[in-house]
DNA sequence: TGGATATATATGGTATATCATGGAAAAACA
DNA sequence: TGTTTTTCCATGATATACCATATATATCCA
């Protein structure tokens, strides 16, 4: 799979359109589905974004708890339930709806910010703070990048 | 994997451009996409360089962490936002973003330095510095290489 | 060994294609 | 038929591909 790398801004015309980074569309060529999923985060005003053959993994993930306990209920309804898939169009845009724009705290500009497998979407304005706490956080916690275990 | 050694010198035009050095593009000559991924270091002025297939190995070994944990948002921003994946064009050469060449106190010539499985990019004049401070630490806490520990 | 020729590399400049974006036409919906 | 949604087209800015040259390195032959 191809990865989500960098951080850009692009502008949200007035239907709520925007242009999805032509290296991120690059990433999802292989997709059977050639658009874009995008849910609320549940950490920050801001919206997830994965391709669709990912919330396949996250719904194995899922799995891990026990069907119908209070995890899995709840977990799926938080991200399953309002998810939207975006289809592009043939300029490479996907039209947000205003209910997500809302949620993500967005108004006239997106910033969408490669994180790997998956990106996010910001209000740029906001976005630099969050940068410079995950570089806080890294650094108070210590944290490394786990050894590769193999498995899958 | 092919190795980068050494440290080559080369010239950063008014675009941006630069030679990757031709023995780190025949390093590269295996990997699916034909260039590089940059971002900038944590500890120095100077910025990282990768294969592609690395990162992909990096954003691997981060699906060890559970998802939209605070882990493995702070990590996956604090690297993958940052960098750039720079592909190589007909004549060996990348293009450095102008961010890029700000953040790794770059003027108008780039010091490409042979890591092993990564290299740095600095700017020439720093870089002399930089080295000897290396080998003074390595030489005063007396490092050693560790063993091998399998692995891939 | 020496010289000539060929090959590869780094670097500079120019032309072309791609991308993001705004707007209009067409289609779907109610 | 009015409204919304989707598709299509135009354009300026930007990035990419293409071509040219110089310098260094390697190869070949006398």
């Amino acid at each position: 799979m191809g990865l989500f790398l960098s951080t850009y801004i692009n502008k949200i015309d007035a239907k709520g359109r925007v242009s999805v980074p032509s290296t991120f569309r690059a990433s999802l060529s292989n997709e059977s589905f050639q658009g874009i999923v995008l849910f609320k985060s549940h950490a920050h005003q801001a919206l997830e974004g994965f391709p669709m053959s990912y919330m396949q993994n996250i719904s194995d993930r899922l799995d891990h708890f026990d069907l119908l306990s209070e995890e899995q209920d709840s977990l799926a309804m938080s991200i399953f339930a309002e998810s939207v898939q975006l289809p592009l169009d043939g300029d490479g845009r996907v039209v947000l709806p205003a209910a997500l724009i809302e949620m993500g705290g967005l108004k006239d500009q997106a910033a969408f910010v490669g994180l790997g497998h998956k990106f996010q979407i910001w209000n740029p304005a906001t976005l630099d703070a969050r940068k410079s706490e995950a570089v806080k956080n890294v650094r108070a916690k210590k944290m490394t990048i786990p050894k590769f275990e193999g498995g899958q």
